[in-house]
DNA sequence: GTGCGCAGTGGTGTATACAATCAGGCAACG
DNA sequence: CGTTGCCTGATTGTATACACCACTGCGCAC
């Protein structure tokens, strides 16, 4: 389930898998388009097999939906879907958060996260908006995929993974891109503090506020793309995957 | 070459995922088994070609894991997984049903819901225990698909669907099986009036009763699984999809 | 005894030829 | 004039041969 299995394009499957996500993210293939295995094939100099292989990866990632009479369609998204997509990341965070809270996690679990809390500390200097952001960037992923593990559920870790694959929900979607705008690094003065409290929460056994937290937090995303739809629309094109969605 | 083969199934593929999905659920390929092409494809008597195509749709239902260095095996599941699943989908369903009401849901769509509890309402005879089981069942499941895209979200509809193709996880789950004890039977009044309650707080636009309505609602689900354990535990290898859950 | 290497084996990855199927148009027929 | 049915090209479905890779167990050197 996991793509753990992609190192390096060692087989030709996984390199069209991997062509084949990029050429989808970066609109080359625009939602709505059928994949033909032929074309495909060719343009890849590789046979069908492997070009079938990947479809296949890709329709479980969500990117590709199969058609009945066979064959696949790169899947379409409007703006409402990445809204739902964010929501539902929101919703699955906030389980997993609640149910770390009702059932407890172990003090190493918690500690590792207060050690995520404090290095997110370290990347904001004096000034409201002055950031580390790289840093930032990553450890707020850590921060998500530790969360996503908290309630000790595979179930439950699996499922918040998956809706945040799609790359315009995921927790760091929007950061590379709106990085030069000051509003946007200030809010994440905001965002840390959202983090710092669904820590607090989890250890305090809290388990609707944590949920609670966790879902508001996924909202900046949504505030996000809002603030893009409002301000700037042309950034949209520079967000990543946004290139898939058409409206 | 081949002669017309199988009630269902066109395709020798599909025909192959059919058929694994059965070996699956019904325990005959245990939790953790690994799948061999060779084998898979001589047993079924067709080629690799089609068994390849059916074990990577059962990957993309959740019932397989790819392994890192290829092939698949099947995915295990504990009690916790089956419960985690349960709570998944009542999270999910509970997420559709507040979309539904906040956002507001045409009046036809209303009438549509409520006829299908009118219809559950029918199933009811005059003994608290005697109910029309087969037509509960299915308006029942009824219910559950179309509350999922209440909300008019595609998004959320999907993986509300999902979640709950685990045949466990199912809102269908215990429906079968339990039909001859009467404390379920019973339990069923409790069901229909959450159905009832569901649908009235989504007229109401009373986004947080209904989350939290759905919610409860699939816990029934957990108590019935929880009751199996308790009073028979071996009316659990009868229930569907259980033969592979090992504990 | 221990580590290293090296083939053998079992399994998946890939190419490719051929079969089946679907969609669309065109023609014969009612 | 509509409807049916077949024809045909485009596209996916299937079988199969072969390539390759990973693991394993044995033997050899040290």
């Amino acid at each position: 389930m996991d793509q753990l299995n992609e190192p390096s394009g060692n087989t030709h499957s996984t390199r069209a898998l991997i062509e084949l996500r990029k050429k989808i993210l970066n609109g080359e293939l625009a939602g709505g388009t059928r994949l033909f295995e032929v074309p495909l094939a060719e343009e890849l100099e590789i046979s069908r097999t492997p070009v079938r292989e990947a479809m296949s990866r890709l329709a479980e990632e969500g990117l590709l939906d199969r058609v009945k009479s066979g064959g696949f369609v790169v899947r379409t998204f409007g703006f409402e879907d990445v809204v739902d997509a964010i929501e539902l990341r929101g919703v699955l965070e906030g389980t997993a958060a609640r149910l770390a809270a009702e059932r407890g996690v172990s003090a190493e679990a918690l500690a590792k996260m207060r050690e995520i809390v404090r290095g997110l500390d370290a990347c904001f200097g004096e000034a409201p908006d002055d950031v580390d952001f790289d840093a930032y960037s990553e450890l707020n992923a850590t921060f998500h995929i530790e969360l996503a593990g908290l309630a000790g559920s595979e179930v439950v870790r699996r499922e918040v993974a998956r809706v945040a694959r799609l790359p315009f929900a995921s927790p760091s979607a929007f950061s590379p891109d709106l990085a030069d705008i000051a509003a946007f690094r200030r809010s994440l003065n905001l965002a840390q503090e959202q983090h710092r409290s669904i820590v607090s929460a989890i250890a305090a056994r809290e388990g609707s506020r944590a949920e609670a937290l966790a879902r508001e937090h996924a909202r900046a995303a949504r505030r996000n793309l809002e603030y893009v739809l409002r301000e700037d629309r042309s950034l949209i094109d520079q967000l990543p995957g946004f290139a898939l969605v058409v409206d």
